[in-house]
DNA sequence: CGCCCTATGTTCGGTGACGAACAGACCCTC
DNA sequence: GAGGGTCTGTTCGTCACCGAACATAGGGCG
């Protein structure tokens, strides 16, 4: 398939860091560091102090939230197409959210130091993030409506598609459970609505994985949310302001 | 009760503004426009290219969805303590989401393009626009898991408590109607809700208008999302990086 | 002053999700 | 290869909220 073998790991294999131009690209590489992302890892807790901001590889983080009651919420995922760590340049250092690795794999982790001071230089890796960070945001508030208005079943469906756009072999590792916790529903409910898709043949699953067999399926049971932050996102993230060279994307032109 | 009347309006009623170190405030001053807001009046939809940033002083601002099925929720309010228009200078220019004056009152506004120049410089005012754009995005979580896990009456008394915060007089002009749509439930959910808060001496209201008798009963039956929210924004625009001379600030020490 | 629009009050059946409880089945570990 | 912990399947009653429908009443406007 490619030319050359890359090697198996490589920041252009996140999509922030392979959209900035070369320059800002090669002050920041040398500090990028390669760290394996293990399920359940807690990168930061509600108002625990980041170290770090993560550029997700091949991992998928979950930005959770949990109430008093200990009920909890996913509020945003961050794949390969985004960063964790928002607060350290907005200016807060701290959320009361928690981030929590959804599925493992690998990140480039960048110091808190190296990314404020590349933040403040007013660049383009100042306009990326806050890009990013906007994308965000139509996340966060599309999950809002979405827990207010759809239902258990296309909230799954939701959830299924933006996971398989992050994992393009459809195989996930995943409890039932453990979707239930990410979407702030009982495990109950994920399992009803699990077995309706499998009846429908859209989905195959055995205990702690779940096989996407139709995506189109799944696409007709799902709310239009996922769509909504698809195109936006997509809109944010392709008109970027003056990105120069762009290093190979791994995953572009799929 | 102050020294020296003041005049009517003042860009200091808005927190955001008065928090401005005052080179900055001063050059920015000039082109800051005092507009009416009119209830109802809708400062951008979906998609729409905003003109103007609007700083609300007397007014409140309320981010609204509305999803295909025709329902809606409320994202986030702004009021005197912010700015409508977050994407200006995020990047984006849109938002999937709409701007709608929920209490009239007043506004300044400034020019896109001065609040893109101001931006650039890369100062203060970029601090505190993200800080602030920080402060948005707990809201923005904290409604998301608030409607996933929390009772329409819960969410009523939080929603009263935010709007009390903004018009200390406790008498809001607010129809049953209107406060169901940006909770995005049914109006009868709110004539239910409502009713057991006036049989308990916590509210009042007629046609059109509710007045808050007792804060304390209220603050019993909100959620714990009024209370995070507020501590965490108190946080966030507190500890505010080199600001100055704070200019008088209207509603501080309350 | 009276009309009518609109806000509020109330009811009904339906339903989706909850909470609890338990049975069975998978699969990892020893 | 046996055991046990965990994941999945299923059921039950309960409840909050929904959607619709209609009665009542407030109050602005002519």
């Amino acid at each position: 398939m490619r030319s050359a073998a890359p090697p198996d790991h490589s920041p252009n294999q996140n999509r922030l860091l392979a959209a900035l131009p070369k320059a800002e690209f090669d002050r920041l590489a040398p500090h990028l560091e390669l760290v394996p992302m293990r399920l359940g890892e807690i990168l930061y807790e509600p108002g625990g102090q980041l170290q770090h901001a993560y550029f997700p590889t091949t991992s998928i983080v979950s930005l959770h939230y949990v109430i008093e009651s200990g009920a909890s919420a996913e509020i945003a995922g961050v794949g390969n197409e985004g960063v964790v760590g928002i607060s350290l340049f907005m200016g807060g250092n701290t959320t009361p959210s928690a981030a929590v690795v959804q599925t493992a794999g690998h990140a480039y982790r960048l110091e808190r130091r190296r990314l404020k001071e590349e933040f403040d230089r007013a660049g383009a890796v100042l306009r990326l993030l806050l890009r990013y960070t906007q994308a965000l945001i139509t996340q966060m508030t599309q999950t809002a409506v979405c827990n207010r208005h759809h239902s258990v079943e296309q909230q799954l469906c939701r959830w299924l598609l933006v996971t398989l756009d992050r994992v393009p072999s459809g195989e996930l590792t995943m409890t039932q459970e453990l979707v239930a916790s990410m979407l702030g529903v009982r495990r109950e409910g994920i399992t009803e609505a699990a077995g309706r898709l499998r009846d429908d043949g859209f989905i195959g699953y055995r205990r702690g994985h779940i096989s996407v067999l139709e995506r189109e399926g799944i696409e007709t049971r799902s709310c239009e949310c996922y769509g909504v932050v698809k195109v936006e996102f997509d809109r944010l993230m392709s008109d970027l302001p003056r990105v120069e060279t762009l290093h190979v994307v791994g995953t572009s032109a799929a």
